[in-house]
DNA sequence: CGGAATGAAAG
DNA sequence: CTTTCATTCCG
């Protein structure tokens, strides 16, 4: 017996390689750091809840079941992917927590719940997860990223409602119990049962890929529902009538192979994932700003850096060996040599912030109650130039490979309707202005910078948010933690901080950022620099 | 450290 | 069974 659970909270306390649970963990919240002494004060914007953001972002987490589940959950329970309520638990418990979703099966379930391929073109969930696996390849980065950050708030919500549940493969798998027997079970999942009609099946299977190819063609190219099952129908009949359905296949696949830069089909433009609400969509949305992916299978680097990275407490965080003490005592180059390897090279010197009087009208004016300076960051953001290495600065030395339309990210800008949104509050004129993806969690509740000085300022410290679009592929990912304060009744995103481990804090720079919150669901949605961060609110 | 394995949804 | 992705397992 004793069948482990993934979520049995006894073994948390075990096996862990560098000593935190990843992902489950609760981060605690209240973890607090001492600041650098040069830290610059940078009020940014109280939020502007008008936004309404919430109308595109729609939350990755299924609705509340009725309530009957007389869970012991005194939180609300947002993310609802756990127990008792889907239909693939079988063996499991009413205790059973499942996985968070990725980004992918998030995308797989609108997608199927949409009914964008109707049951009779493909009702065989196999087959249908071959097809949005293809579909999910040709989606736009940026479109892709949207799904990604879903997947970031259903893992928070997950991570909220079940905070000692661990990830143990195999902990509860039962079918385990037989491996004595030999390495029988060790084959590939991907493996076929090979048998005699060999060939027979070879050719089944390429006419399937076809039909699955083609039905992502056309899926590309807006067809859905009825139009789709048309048009796979007619292209049933016409090579029924014309080419062997093998010859058809091979002349796909060959199709397939040269189209490797432009699949050979017009891409219909974002329209179709967006929460496949739309059905309606005529079309004639001939806009190509966020182009699909053009090699669906040379997948953009900075895919392959999981957003969930931003949870681990040490991935930027250097050992607790380095004292901030006994780093250099400058107070314009403390953080050198501290900020990981990705950054050991660049400087920040020409960032020192500028004391100043005589900016009464600037909105970054802090004062800090004891008559000290006040900081003018405007003149520390503007004034000297700090380069393109700033980590914020990034993206914009991703040239060609930079999304065309910085200021409207991913789609979140759009209403349901298509309709844009007005742009960001209030537009930053710096390097820094660039905006980028901003992925991440943080806690706004829970920050509390309490500072008599700019001295000694102490801040609980956010969640990790990970700056993903400046995780160039030469670069390490990096996380950071949005600092924030409340002054003058709003939020103030008050600086940035990154690594962390409760014994050592540094602080990157202080960044000029504007945001406006928007709650959806729970969830608090962030805006920075026009790009965008998921916040959960605590 | 890196590849293998697991499992998240779904019927 | 089948997808991608995140995470852990294990040599």
């Amino acid at each position: 017996m004793l069948t482990l659970q993934e979520h049995d909270p006894i073994l948390n306390d075990v096996d862990d390689d560098d000593g935190m649970p990843p992902l489950v963990d609760n981060p605690n919240p209240s973890m607090t750091f001492t600041f650098f002494t040069d830290m610059t004060p940078i009020t940014a914007f109280s939020s502007d809840p008008t936004i309404p953001f919430e109308t595109v972002w729609d939350s990755p987490i299924p609705p509340e079941p009725p309530v009957e589940t007389a869970e012991p959950l005194e939180l609300q329970p947002a993310y609802n992917g756990g127990p008792e309520r889907t239909s693939h638990n079988k063996k499991r418990d009413a205790s059973y927590i499942p996985r968070p979703p990725n980004a992918f099966i998030l995308f797989r379930s609108s997608f199927i719940k949409s009914q964008q391929v109707p049951e009779k073109v493909e009702g065989n969930h196999s087959t249908l997860s071959k097809i949005i696996g293809k579909y999910w390849k040709t989606l736009p980065r940026e479109e892709r990223e949207v799904w990604e950050a879903k997947a970031v708030v259903a893992q928070a919500e997950h991570r909220r409602r079940y905070p000692d549940w661990r990830f143990r493969p195999g902990a509860n798998a039962h079918a385990k119990l037989k491996v004595k027997d030999g390495p029988a079970n060790t084959r590939k999942r991907t493996s076929h049962a090979g048998r005699k009609g060999r060939a027979e099946a070879g050719v089944n299977k390429k006419n399937e890929d076809a039909r699955c190819t083609i039905i992502v063609d056309l899926l590309t190219e807006g067809k859905t529902g009825v139009d789709l099952e048309d048009a796979v129908r007619k292209w049933e009949d016409s090579k029924g009538d014309t080419i062997t359905d093998l010859n058809k296949a091979q002349v796909v696949e060959e199709r397939k192979g040269d189209g490797d830069e432009a699949l050979a089909v017009p891409k219909k433009e974002g329209v179709i994932c967006e929460e496949f609400t739309s059905r309606n969509n005529g079309d004639q949305h001939s806009n190509s700003s966020h182009p699909r992916s053009q090699t669906p299978d040379a997948v953009d680097n900075r895919f392959k850096i999981p957003l969930t990275a931003m949870f681990r407490r040490s991935l930027s965080a250097p050992a607790s060996h380095a004292p901030i003490e006994s780093q250099s005592p400058s107070p314009t180059n403390a953080c050198h040599g501290l900020l990981g390897s990705a950054f050991v090279s660049i400087s920040y010197e020409a960032f020192e912030p500028q004391f100043s009087s005589s900016c009464n009208s600037s909105p970054y004016n802090v004062t800090d109650g004891q008559g000290h300076q006040q900081y003018d960051t405007t003149h520390a953001m503007f004034g000297e130039p700090i380069g393109d290495l700033s980590p914020l600065v990034l993206p914009s030395t991703l040239g060609e490979g930079a999304p065309a339309r910085w200021n409207d990210p991913y789609n979140l800008l759009k209403t349901s309707t298509g309709a844009h949104l007005p742009p960001p509050v209030c537009t930053l004129r710096s390097p820094l202005e660039q905006p980028s993806a901003f992925y991440g969690l943080a806690d706004l509740d829970e920050t509390n910078v309490s500072a008599a000085s700019p001295d000694e300022m102490q801040c609980s410290r956010p969640y990790n948010i990970l700056m993903k679009d400046w995780s160039d592929p030469c670069m390490s990912p990096y996380t950071q933690s949005p600092i924030f304060n409340q002054f003058e009744g709003g939020h103030t995103l008050y600086d940035w901080c990154s690594g962390g481990d409760g014994e050592a804090m540094f602080v990157t720079m202080a960044t000029p950022m504007e945001y406006a919150t928007s709650e959806l669901g729970g969830v608090e949605l962030v805006r920075l620099h026009g790009g965008y961060s998921a916040a959960v609110k605590y």
